[in-house]
DNA sequence: AGCTTATTGCAACCTTGTGGCGTTAATGAT
DNA sequence: ATCATTAACGCCACAAGGTTGCAATAAGCT
């Protein structure tokens, strides 16, 4: 039995390619790695951290700015949510079925940039002004998160 | 009757003087011409908006660097808030009497960048989970402007 | 007026993010 | 299976926002 190294390399993640494959666009081991690893994280990673997590791993590095292009088209194609952290850094997260992510609870420390999901029942929406196109919205908390409270007390 | 020319630069300002002399730090031109605009600004303004504001003056623009600083120092003195808009640029507001702010709700629009306070009654605050220490709390209300929304139809 | 030292201004640098362009490779057709 | 088309990639340089170091200036005190 005879397996190209390439198809191995994306075999692994039926379900990643196929929702890629779903929005019209070509499935390349960039977008299945990173839109993979967006999915197995715990909270919103920035490029930074990306770009590292991906490093550890015996596949080569993508480039830093097929990265962003990678997390920008995810973004544009709604398979990711993107957004700045207290810090103004730009951090993305995987886009779960729809709308469950848009109302939702974030604790972002000013410190470390970090951003936790508080998975807490969100108060009801209010009413826009006139003109204004909803797209988001969220409970935004900030403060320092358990770590950096105890490196600076 | 004699007035120097320096004390007649910050005459005007007797309020924003005494709550920057309140603080125990030196009160100096740029604080007073920056802390006194932020006052009169209509929502939360970024380092490049009050550059252009300052520039138009009769006094000279102040350093680039500067306007950083005396930013940051106005944020730290607890005379301002920092919070970075929808595309990562930190814009800076007067901070009123206190608390006020802290717990308000904002438009941000993710094409220009502008914030709006949109002034309404807000929901209560949540616990948080050991550990986490609280700075601020707001609603945060993303989506396109009515003028974006205008330009981009 | 003179002293002390917090602020300023300047220059260089860092980080995050974007635009241009030739090359590579994912897909559809042969 | 191979080929052609063209979307993505990789590399370059660049832009915007923000920070650090240090010598020169000017607030505030006596």
């Amino acid at each position: 039995m005879k397996t190209s190294a390439h198809a191995a390399s994306l075999a692994p993640f039926p379900a990643i390619e196929s929702a890629i494959r779903a929005t019209g666009a070509r499935v390349t081991p960039s977008r299945v790695r990173v839109y993979a690893l967006l999915q197995n994280a715990q909270g919103p990673l920035c490029h930074r951290d990306i770009e590292r997590l991906l490093s550890g791993g015996a596949l080569p590095a993508m480039d830093r700015v097929t990265l962003y292009r990678v997390l920008d088209w995810l973004a544009a194609a709604g398979l990711a949510h993107k957004a700045a952290d207290a810090r103004g850094v730009f951090r993305f997260s995987a886009a779960t079925s729809d709308g469950e992510h848009l109302r939702h609870m974030h604790f972002r420390c000013t410190a470390c940039g970090g951003v936790f999901c508080l998975d807490m029942s969100q108060p009801s929406l209010p009413e826009l002004p006139q003109g204004f196109r909803l797209a988001s919205a969220e409970f935004d908390i900030r403060g320092v998160c358990p770590d950096c409270a105890g490196k600076h007390p």
